[in-house]
This record gives structure tokens, sequence and C-alpha cells, in this order.
DNA sequence: GTATCGACTTCGCCTAGATGAAGTTGATAA
DNA sequence: TTATCAACTTCATCTAGGCGAAGTCGATAC
């Protein structure tokens, strides 16, 4: 395969546009800006003017916010075949959230322009958007419920479950200072919270890996 | 005017429908159905399929969520000519919120079905569409960035000031218990905050009204 | 007028979880 | 092999804010 053909089936996988007709695809690409970052490094700022999607070839990213004394909450961490950012590339706003490189990662940014017209010229391309926001909504929604309504050590349990079925919440740079700040908490409630879920039997864990072990005893602790 | 046509005009100043062809807009208020709801009343519950998109012709309801111990977050109030719960409306999913009457209300509710034939037939609005809910995920973020990394007075702070912008936050229904769930705290605590943005001299406040005095002295306490 | 009732306030106590300090561990490099 | 360093853990202390109890206030009903 020529290196665009490579490109092309890479996002044919991506989730705006899986059984997207090739011709266009090429087009897309065609636009496509490659980046690599080190680890910890800014890929944008809150606040900047967005310059267009981003989707991540392999790495790790974290999606965060910042209050004026500096402490952060992340909003989620994505990883390889995940796309950030979409939100400026539908309203020309501008960035919602900062974005940091967790690891060494190569990224593809997708500019902003392209996804209007295609929204206007395509109704499924629409539909398909529309359907992808609806669940972010969702997720979001969730988010909150969690945040507000359920103490540490649920949040810990369900962020357990969540890992494992989503490898990208594992691994390098998904340190537990990470992990703190996406459960809004600190890195020493989440060894305490670990610990007491080791103590329920529902987990073992060292500083690399969380086993669970009755994952009905987590389920129990997560509330769900 | 007739009765249909008073409905219509009204729901052409709906953010979905402002500037819709009158006839497409004929069409979608015949299957418009009305009801009519005492206070407290619940509206629909998560998890149900949902019967449409609402719509507020006049009164105050709120979508919260419950955990098991039915304690409870209000993730939004919404008043007069507000519409609620179109998520499902666009991925047919079931309902993602509660929602409870505040007041005596009268609403209508827009069978979801007839959104998604709109999406793919009228491109201008799908595009409407996704700009609204871009604009929502921009709000949620927000919200979520408020509740992890600001203080409660911080929040009330905040809070009063979008009071003053928005009078659904004001009057009957929005009781300190709906307030304080709202910004995920405790009707003694929100008293508490008021007391002190009082001494600080922001604002002067009664059980009935909270009158900004100094709005540079909130803004700087809300950290804004 | 007086009774009732729900919303609000105030106060005291209490706890979940933040914070800071002092290790421990394990990976990488010299 | 040893030094370094970042991530992690553990523990002691502290505090924001939750919670229960006891008023107060003001609207509505009688």
């Amino acid at each position: 395969m020529k290196p665009d053909d490579i490109l092309i089936d890479y996002f044919s996988k991506l989730v705006y546009f899986e059984n997207f007709d090739h011709n266009v695809l090429r087009e897309l690409v065609s636009h496509a800006q490659r980046f690599v970052f080190a680890s910890n490094e800014i890929i944008f700022l809150e606040g900047e003017p967005a310059k267009g999607l981003w989707l991540i070839e392999q790495g790790r990213v974290k999606i965060y916010k910042l209050n004026p004394e500096g402490r952060e909450h992340v909003l989620r961490i994505f990883g390889d075949k995940d796309t950030f950012n979409d939100i400026p590339a539908f309203d020309n706003g501008v960035n919602p959230v900062n974005a940091m490189s967790l690891s060494d990662s190569t990224l593809w940014m997708l500019p902003c322009a392209i996804f209007q017209d295609l929204i206007l010229r395509d109704a499924h391309f629409a539909m398909r958007v529309i359907r992808i926001l609806s669940q972010r909504v969702r997720g979001l929604i969730t988010q909150i419920e969690e945040l507000t309504l359920y103490s540490v050590i649920v949040r810990v349990a369900r962020f357990v479950l969540k890992q494992a079925n989503d490898p990208v919440l594992i691994g390098e740079g998904v340190t537990r200072a990470v992990i703190a700040s996406y459960l809004a908490t600190t890195p020493q409630t989440i060894s305490t919270a670990l610990r007491e879920l080791e103590q329920a039997g529902a987990i073992v864990f060292d500083r690399h890996r969380i086993m669970i072990i009755r994952e009905d005893i987590l389920r129990s602790i997560a509330m769900l």
C-alpha cells in the first residue's frame, strides 16, 4: 500500500468515518497533518482557536481543565485510534479544554473547515455526528452523576471495572496522579481506596497492575 | 389567530425551530400533545423509553439524577420556552435523567420519531442540531469543571451571577434545597455561603430575594 | 386573630477526604 | 554495582462541608 492508502485505511476505522466513501476519505486525508509529541507536551490550550480535529495514531493524551491555582481535573484519557476536540469543528468555537500527551505520541490533525461542509453535503454523516454527540452528552451526564453522587471508593471501584474493558486506561502515562485527577481526588486517597478494595477481597494490586479477583464484590462496592 | 396558529407561533420561537418553514411547523405541531402537571409531579424517569421532546409552555422543571440511597443531583432547571430531553429523540435511547415539575406547569410533548426524519431531510436543521449539541457539551464540561475545581462559596457566587441573567433560576419551585442539589451541596451550606457573601459586601438577601450590591466583589469571589 | 406547615437559618458536632512529610520501590543510567 | 529519580504508599494531621437538632419566619387556612 502507498502511504496515503495506509492513512485512508486508518481513517476508515475511526468512528466518524466508518464505511465512508474512499474518494471522500482520500480528499479528507489530503488535508491531514502529522504531529509527533514527546511525553507531557502541551498539544493545545483551552480558549485558543482550534486547529482542527485530532486523531491518535499511537500514544496517550489527557483532556483536562485547570483552575486559577493550577489544580487540574482530567475529563478524559484517550489512546490509539481515538479522536478528540471535535466540538470546535462543529461550532467554530475555541478549544473547550486543554490537551497534553501522556506518552510519546503520534497524532494527526484534520482542519475544522472540512467538517461543516461535509455535514451540509451528507445527511447520513450529519446523523452520525448527531448520534456521536448524543452519546457524548450521555457520557458527560454519567460523569457528573458519579462525581456528585458517589464516594471516592465507589468511583475507584468503577474505574477499575472500566479499566478491564478499556486498555487505554492502563499503561504508560496513566499514573496514579492522572487517575486521581480524573476521579477528582488525590493519589494518596486512590492508594487507600485500592487497599480497601483489596482487603474486601475484590482485587489484588501492585504499583503496575490491578487485578480483579472477585468481580461480584467489586461491582457491589461500585454500586452496580 | 386559530389555536393551531398560536401554537405554531410559539414553536417558531424555540431554539430548534427559529425561522422554520411554517408548513413544516404545522405538520410538527399536529403531532404535539399537551400535558398539565401539578407541582412536584414526576414527568418521566431515567431508563424509561422516551416519549418525546418536551417543551415548557409555562412552569419550572428540574432534570435530575438519583443514587441508590435516594440522594439527588439536579443537572438543570428549565422554565418557560425551554425544551428538554432532546437526546433520546436523536439516538433512540432511553431517558438519560429524571424530570419533575417544580411548579404547576403546562408542557408540550413532540414524539421522537419526527426528528430523525427531519434531520435526514433538512441539512440546515441537522447543522442546527449539531450546534445545539455542541453547546450542550461545552455547558456540561463547564459544570464538571465547577463541581470539581471550585469550592462551595465560589459555586454559590457563580450561581448568584447566573440568576441575574436567567429568571428561570429565580422564583416558584427554585428552593434552597433545589439550588443545593444543583450545586452538589446542602441547604445549610448554601445559607452559610450566602451569609459570607453578604459579609463580604457582595450581596444582600432574605429568604425570597438575593440582590447583588457589588458585582465586582461577587465576581472576584466567583474567581471570574 | 391564631394554628399549621414548609422553607429557611443557625449552631454544634462529626467525618470523608485533603494535605504534608517520610518512607519504599523499581526503573534507568552511570 | 550503585546512584538517581519518579511514582507510589503510609501515616498523622487538618479542614471543608455534611448532618442533625432547634429555632425563626412568613404564607395560607381556619
